[in-house]
DNA sequence: TGCAAGACTTGAACATCGTCACAGGCAAGA
DNA sequence: TCTTGCCTGTGACGATGTTCAAGTCTTGCA
């Protein structure tokens, strides 16, 4: 029942998942339904578990730390994107962290192998995780009801600025890849938050208590 | 009409704009909103170009030109805060550009004073816009409805894996400051992208063709 | 002033959604 | 045979977006 859920998700996205979809879709009728597996929040829940549970964790490669991080980072993004309405629906939900919780540990890992820990590992959990969740805003928004002249690339094609050039205007049409400039993107970030391991003095640090 | 549906959303949030709840607020009924402004689309394209409307540029601050590019970018950041329901209402119609076009447009100058232009400012300001996207669904993720015990910390604390220490699992309990992170992960982003522009060789620079 | 055309509003409905109370069926044990 | 526990079906309630035919009101023209 789960499964014939998680099914209908990952073929049709989030809103097919109807409670008499599903029930029509198995032969029965809903009641049936909320008698195995009650809400429809926790059949989402009980959906994105089965999920989780049948998916592996991807190997990290890479040679130096932040090729490693930055690597374990991309298998956030590619899983994400293999299982784009599953994980569309999770983010709905507030249960990512459900989702890809081994992928994120293999990141954690990865980060305390370049020489990050506790609170400053975290804030570069934090920023990674929601670097990604950014650029997957993006890559979904390609699908979205956008009204045909209100879409980003009309917008900027009728902007009529003085301070920037129409050069640049005229580059805002068609997106970009979005995968290699996430990776140039995390590599920047890596970079970013492995020098602050090192130097220790940066903006962010200022939530230091003198007792560490 | 329009006015008051902002109102309501600026409130309640996008989700307690119902047709029924507008046409009550107002004295009227639904078919009088179907009438003037049409589908409920419509009215959220509406109500998100009245409130671009009346919101002005923000100015620009700092003195080197990753300072401004980066200020520029906080800039979208905290006019996403400030109505941070109209925002994720726009986010969920693909119309965020609509709404904080002005604002892209000067991150965009700051990007060419710093020396970025055509398709590298473009790829500039999708990065950027993107990792701010990402902590917007972080800041808002606090108030979903999240099942207690499904949690991103009470996953954290359930984690036993010997490749993690203790420490970096206990602090990832209670979110971080979102502000400082994200000014520090935008002030690596920024960082790298202008190096991008001198070095001029990264990976995602794999799409010049020779016509440039 | 009278009247028609348009602007506006309304009531009632349709379809869909999640959800549930209630009544049935069906097999196993007493 | 009857009761008990598990499972299923019927039909409804309320809420949502949306539309249709009809009503009311204003406005301009003869």
């Amino acid at each position: 029942m789960v499964d014939a859920a998680l099914a209908i998700v990952e073929r049709d996205g989030g809103r097919a998942l109807t409670m008499r979809g599903l029930a029509s879709e198995l032969g029965v009728t809903t009641t049936t339904i909320y008698w195995h597996v009650g809400n429809r929040d926790e059949l989402v829940i009980a959906l994105i578990e089965a999920l989780a549970a049948r998916l592996g964790t991807a190997e990290v490669v890479g040679e130096t730390p932040a090729e490693r991080v930055t690597d374990a980072a991309m298998n956030i993004w590619r899983n994400a994107l293999a299982h784009r309405n599953v994980t569309a629906l999770a983010g709905q939900v507030g249960a990512t962290t459900l989702l890809e919780l081994p992928l994120e540990i293999s990141l954690l890992a990865e980060l305390e192998s370049a020489g990050l820990r506790g609170a400053r590992a975290r804030d570069a959990m934090r920023a990674i995780l929601l670097c990604i969740a950014g650029f997957l805003v993006g890559a979904w928004r390609s699908d979205e009801t956008v009204p045909e002249d209100l879409t980003p690339a009309a917008l900027w094609a009728g902007v009529d600025d003085e301070r920037v050039s129409a050069e640049s205007l005229a580059a805002m049409g068609e997106p970009a890849d979005l995968e290699a400039l996430l990776a140039a993107t995390l590599g920047a970030v890596v970079v970013g938050l492995l020098a602050t391991a090192s130097t220790k003095a940066t903006a962010s640090t200022k939530r230091e208590s003198p007792d560490e």
